[in-house]
DNA sequence: TATGAATGAGCTTTCATTCAT
DNA sequence: GATGAATGAAAGCTCATTCAT
């Protein structure tokens, strides 16, 4: 019989999680257009058809998007590591899955890539500020842990030779596909060609 | 008789290039501490022993400062490729030459490391302006074809096996070596570690 | 038989009663705590257990509700004057009436005290607004009227010569009195101390 | 021979001088007229001639810019307790003194009176921002100081009793003369009719 | 050459108020 | 009666750049 004020509540929620979702992904494409510090609030709630005051009722602030944008990204990757399961060496070589995964990253990042430049342009206006750096390195953190979980399995499974240290070879290759990202955007370089097969040898070791 | 003139204009001469040094290597060191949009034309001139009218009475604004400073770390970088004349791989191993290398650069650089991340603070800033990105994309060229030219010279020594085309190692080993500094300064990674060990492993195949 | 429609108004009479002393109430505090022009609506509504939405409903705007706010003050301050029906100049000093004068007015107060500073705040706001203003005078007129009242009470009772007048009296009493608030609230002076053996002395010409 | 790098200084020099002297004398008529916390930056600088940069030149912030009003009347009161020097008890009363000196405030204050007002204003802008009201109460105590020295000048030299506490009788003086300022400004008050006559009496004892 | 006061556009953030539900 | 998301108009402050000297 009372149903009716949990649905009202719902209604505020249903809202309020539209406009929050049109923030962030609006944010996350002017992020990726402007960069960080070029990127103004206006533009942002502008992009999503609001207007700054709405900006800031789901922000405290810019920095705080930023973060709310991070989060984002980590749910829009998904679980990519489940990509191989039902996959073999013998009929998927090594580069066929990197194709796949580079793909699955590309089509999960919705236009947004060469994301190490919003990063950096980020980390330039926070420098020694303590809390919005942290927040950087867990991502980090969680983005490496995915990767050299990743690469485990493909030793495992016999992708790759075992021995090299996943760890550090997710670093490498980290590293490795960042560089050429940011060098593809800075000098208008051509990422895609040795790509995968980089990749491919640094595993291989 | 007029020896005087000549000798004022280049009292002036020197004068003028003293400061203008001054600034430019101010300029440097600001941009790597701040990044480059963070740091403002009175820190640098401040930093020089100069006030902002200096400053725009060497360079038109800050962009153009930015421009001398790319061809300042140019000329600091000098004729490195000479650094393997007189060596040899019988005697001296592919890594220490690596060593040897990442260590002159480092010293190049006079503290100003990691310039990856003024690079891209820069370019974020100056976005779809093209005569302000065609000098990122000069000044990459340059750097690339002295390292093509150094890893051809490696594998025409010995130190390397030839076959692989020494443009691509060239834009491997450069993207790799700016992922791993970039993520070194946003993520508190450990970049000296593997550095050298896997350079070694791409330019070796 | 048509008992209900009455009994339900009453209950939303009740209920809207109540949300507007509370509002009121509350009003009155965060304007003390913050002063009148760093009080937030929010604040106000937060603090007595609503949302600005509420407010709205019992308030055409923030300044209608300091209005209000005024009144309730006046309210608190209830009949006061009778506090010597029953004393004597006999067997009670002109001190000891003083003391419990102003014992009286900071309990009628609930902690809400040096609200002279809240009044100037509300002032600054709005200069030249002659409405707003006109709150102020008459709210001094109708304090002043029983301050005077009092005094001629007290004269006519034998605490204090008669001759001066007690209009005159009232304002320089008043006067001194909130003086001494506001020096106690923003130099951090102790006001305690001689109020009343000062206002005793104010009084006794 | 070289007196004109000095002299070139001394330029500058006069005219950063002029600028801030007029910057600070707009903002107290600012602030009067006002109110310190309605009256914008903006408003500060154009009434000076000048424009928000030049304002943001010579102040830190807003908070600075009102710190360099209070030294500056300071500056304007002057040492007035040599008002009295050569006058007499036997040929000029208490209240002619009383009188010449409120004169000569009002006159200092450059028809920027009532400044309690402003002080409150700014009080209410920074509560719980220790060194901002650190600021007020230093000056307080300065204010203060001066006014009781000339009373214990007062009582030596005849013009009222001696056995009174100077520092009390200065608080309680200055805490009335605002305290009527106030109400003549809040509630529209005569303030002038009766302020020397109390301030006689008090004094008085 | 170099100074440094001044400009002015631009950006982030706050908050009283509205309105559909 | 009450909710709370959204608006939009400020306001404080920064900084690249100019210009008279």
């Amino acid at each position: 019989m009372t149903t009716e004020p949990p649905a009202r509540k719902t209604r505020w929620q249903e809202k309020r999680e539209a406009s929050y979702a049109a923030l962030v992904d609006a944010a996350m494409h002017c992020f990726h257009e402007r960069g960080y510090a070029a990127t103004r609030v206006e533009d942002i709630a502008e992009a999503a058809g609001y207007t700054t005051g709405a900006f800031y009722f789901h922000f405290k602030n810019k920095t705080a998007c930023f973060q709310h944008v991070i989060a984002y990204r980590e749910r829009l990757r998904g679980d990519w590591q489940t990509l191989i399961d039902g996959l073999d060496p013998s009929t998927t070589s090594l580069e066929e899955v990197l194709v796949r995964l580079f793909a699955r990253f590309a089509e999960a990042e919705r236009g947004a890539g060469a994301w190490i430049l919003v990063m950096v342009d980020y980390h330039q206006q926070h420098r020694d500020k303590a809390d919005a750096e942290a927040l950087l390195h867990d991502s980090y953190r969680r983005w490496h842990g995915q990767i050299a979980e990743f690469i485990a399995t493909l030793q495992q499974r016999g992708w790759i030779p075992e021995g090299r240290d996943p760890a550090q070879l997710a670093a490498d290759v980290f590293a490795y596909s960042e560089g050429t990202s940011a060098h593809a955007a800075l000098y208008d370089t051509d990422r895609g060609a040795a790509l995968v097969d980089t990749v491919a040898r640094l595993l291989r070791g």
